[in-house]
DNA sequence: TGTACATCAGTGAACGCGCGTTCACTGATGTAC
DNA sequence: TGTACATCAGTGAACGCGCGTTCACTGATGTAC
């Protein structure tokens, strides 16, 4: 399992690792996302991160020699988190293989993660980094497309008549209307009034698939 | 007439109006939103609008004196421009009061929109200024208060008998789905499949009140 | 019609500052023999 | 167990550059009388 392969992990920075060099990796890491929330990617400078960690700069590029590095492992490391909670979410049938979520109960557990609006503020500059950087725009579409196929894995799951294509489908259009019901659940486009959870919530159980059987 | 009032065309910066300036304003906000586009925020400088524009440094400043000013005119204007479109789209009940658009159609014409990634890419940059800076923060929440206000108006007026909260819930999550599309039709998020549109027509049209009347 | 003046359009130079990057360095930790 | 050496953790100073902002300036255009 140590052996690794191309996987995204394989962009590492210079120095090997080691414990105590794995440690402080992720503290700034850490120290790196928050600015990013907080301030964004405008205002994020390696001076920042430097002071906000308690290290000198010098010690920040000992392991991300350049801002680009740090950018793009901080990217990485957020959509690499992010799917892995979405592969739990959508997939827990490791042994036997029965689901333990309902749709209804799994879109809420979504609904819940966006009103933290620390997530998507993350978010919107993954979009904004995705929409000038080339290396950043392979790695959010790519995030994308394992996302959808979760989603499409477990509607296919729920009703095996169905052909693949329709459950990409409604997949996708699942997806956009998650990350749509983000911007405006986190504070960013306007509050939601009340009586929006419930028609959202019904919106997207039927596109998993909740509703009555046969009735498409 | 000139009394103007505190609407969003009150911030206007130093010079009063002429028509030679009005132009020149316009034209140095076409090529910040160029750059807004191309580069994102994070790379705009006042000298790269001010050489794109073919004008000095000093000159842009006679119009936007700071770098915020700058920003903030062309946010505006982006959301003023948007919001447009929609009332557009949503209420031509000019003279008499006959609606031009089907959901169907209306719907197609906003995701033809969004195969322009111009506009997208462009509020991804205004989501994230929305994310961290205050003044943004309210353009933006206002921007999407009055898009939702115009496609519940929509959607009252095709079944008056839906309650006003009703109205405002389908809006919302209309919107939500329609933003958060945006973001795979123009390539951000990843390509979408064949069969993806319909699904999403779909969905969005029964969100406006398409669907067999009293199947609710 | 002409003159005086205010305002606007546009130029040019300079400022202090924070930025990313480079590099030489010291101490700590692990590793080979 | 001890020694030598490579590697990693962390420091410190300096660099050139592009940045936003300030300010004094000249010419063009409008406006009042």
């Amino acid at each position: 399992m140590t052996t690794a392969g191309p996987g995204p992990l394989a962009n590492r920075s210079s120095p090997a690792s080691t414990a105590k060099g794995d440690n402080r990796r992720q503290n700034l890491l850490d120290v790196t996302e928050h600015i990013l929330v907080t301030r964004g990617n405008a205002e994020l400078s390696l001076r920042a991160v430097a002071t906000a960690a308690g290290v000198r700069l010098g010690h920040l590029q000992h392991y991300f020699p350049t801002r680009g590095e740090l950018i793009h492992a901080v990217l990485n490391r957020v959509l690499e988190r992010s799917l892995r909670q979405v592969a739990d979410l959508m997939g827990p049938q490791d042994a036997i293989g029965v689901r333990s979520h309902e749709p209804v109960q799994l879109i809420q557990v979504l609904l819940t993660q966006q009103q933290d609006d620390r997530l998507v503020r993350l978010f919107t500059e993954v979009w904004a980094l995705a929409a000038h950087d080339a290396s950043a725009a392979g790695a959010v579409r790519a995030f994308y497309r394992d996302y959808v196929g979760h989603v499409a894995a477990f509607v296919q799951q729920r009703d095996p008549v169905l052909t693949p294509q329709v459950c990409q489908a409604r997949a996708e259009t699942f997806v956009m209307l998650i990350e749509g019901a983000a911007l405006f659940r986190s504070g960013i486009a306007s509050s939601v009034s009340a009586g929006t959870d419930a028609e959202l919530l019904t919106t997207a159980a039927a596109l998993l698939g909740s509703g009555p059987p046969g009735s498409e």
